[in-house]
DNA sequence: GACAGTGTTAAACGGTCGTTTAAGCTGATG
DNA sequence: CATCAGCTTAAACGACCGTTTAACACTGTC
């Protein structure tokens, strides 16, 4: 057996709070009163604990972070433009970076408030990130970045570094607004905004960007 | 000779300086005082000319709508899927639709700072509107939506809604990711984080999305 | 039993918030 | 000139903000 979950303790409570809390109203938005409350403690646990509340923000954003391990380690490493067989691995490489991206953008319960607002704090601060937290968003993303890049790189090796970067932000666009724009997009087309399973979803974006891409076996069917 | 420009009266003058503010701190963390201190007004001013806090951001959203015509206008009507010649037409309104969104985006003197502010305000709202500001947004939206899914429609006829929606979010998602990931990615590549030619990137993302549409003519020459 | 260290509490602090109030100013109208 | 409506002002209001303080509970150590 394994060993019984232990209820968590006063700080972890006050950063699932502060999720929530942040996400649903934004930093100045949300008060430290409102999160200790959702937490069941003091407010003045937020001074304690974190240094305040800016602190409480960092560490919160952190907790997201680390939430899971980075779901890169489990890809296989990118070849070299130049290896043996490079195109085929670089391809299946890509196909498993979407795979992966989508998985780990929607991976969350539908319904669970904690791994929502999760989302949606990460995404607000991915477009306009907090000074203070600009540093630990680009330890973050900048992983992701490189990944892309290699394999784009080792799928094109005719293309320049700018028409690459280009190529990368077409496919990292789409992934994204796929998740950011769930909002809107479910005020236009009602509920459910897109197909229920994910796995269409994954493979409509790995089609559109190999074809985009300019990767001939994925061309010309859009639609096998 | 056209007439002189009258100065911006005082209401005029909190409307720019409440988009600033707003765009750079958010709803709650703009405070009246503040964006009256901006508008070189006083801060009563806000209440008196547009009933509070709330109806002067829902007022400074409309004047960024209302800030230009909606460029939708100036592009030809989208043909249906079964008219004569339907194919090409289409074809040349959704480049066309491409160059108008881009250029939409990026249309603001580079240190204008209300027209900068009016993006990112514009961007933020998008991503997670205000609840009183929704209704705004999508009757904002919904005319380029439209435009876009009738280009799609009668280019690949054969494919079904949903398939044709993911079409649409991927060709959107690249375009909004381009504007919404300049902060990130001036952190990542330095600057200048694009080529500086707009034409370059228009190109780029007509390629890419003709090509992931799945549009032969665009294939294979992902660089003529 | 005294002690120190850690976690938690209610209360109070100074400051800022959005809004309201009452008075003043301006220019057009009678 | 008197009047009035529209715009602007400084000041005050009550509410809430993040933080600080001092007291309290609990633990393990000497």
């Amino acid at each position: 057996m394994t060993t019984a979950p232990s209820p968590p303790d006063t700080r972890s409570r006050l950063l699932e709070s502060a999720i929530v809390h942040f996400a649903a109203k934004g930093f100045e938005g949300a008060g430290i009163r409102e999160i200790a409350k959702g937490a069941q403690a003091n407010s003045a646990l937020v001074t304690y604990h974190f240094c305040g509340k800016e602190g409480l923000y960092r560490e919160a954003l952190k907790a997201i972070f680390n939430r899971k391990p980075c779901p890169l380690t489990q890809l296989a490493a990118v070849p070299a433009a130049d290896a043996p067989g490079a195109r085929e691995t670089a391809l299946q490489c890509l196909r498993d970076y979407i795979r992966v991206f989508v998985g780990e953008l929607m991976d969350c319960d539908p319904g669970h408030p904690v791994d929502e607002a999760a989302m949606v704090l990460m995404a607000r601060e991915m477009q306009s990130p907090r000074p203070a937290s600009a540093a630990l968003l680009l330890e973050q993303v900048q992983p992701y970045v490189v990944y892309l890049m290699s394999c784009l790189q080792a799928l094109r090796p005719d293309l320049d570094d700018d028409t690459l970067f280009l190529m990368g932000g077409s496919i990292q666009g789409q992934l994204l607004h796929f998740r950011n724009s769930l909002g809107i997009t479910r005020l236009i087309r009602g509920n459910p905004a897109f197909p229920e399973d994910l796995e269409t979803v994954i493979q409509h974006f790995t089609d559109f960007s190999l074809r985009g891409l300019g990767v001939p076996e994925a061309f010309p069917q859009p639609r096998p």
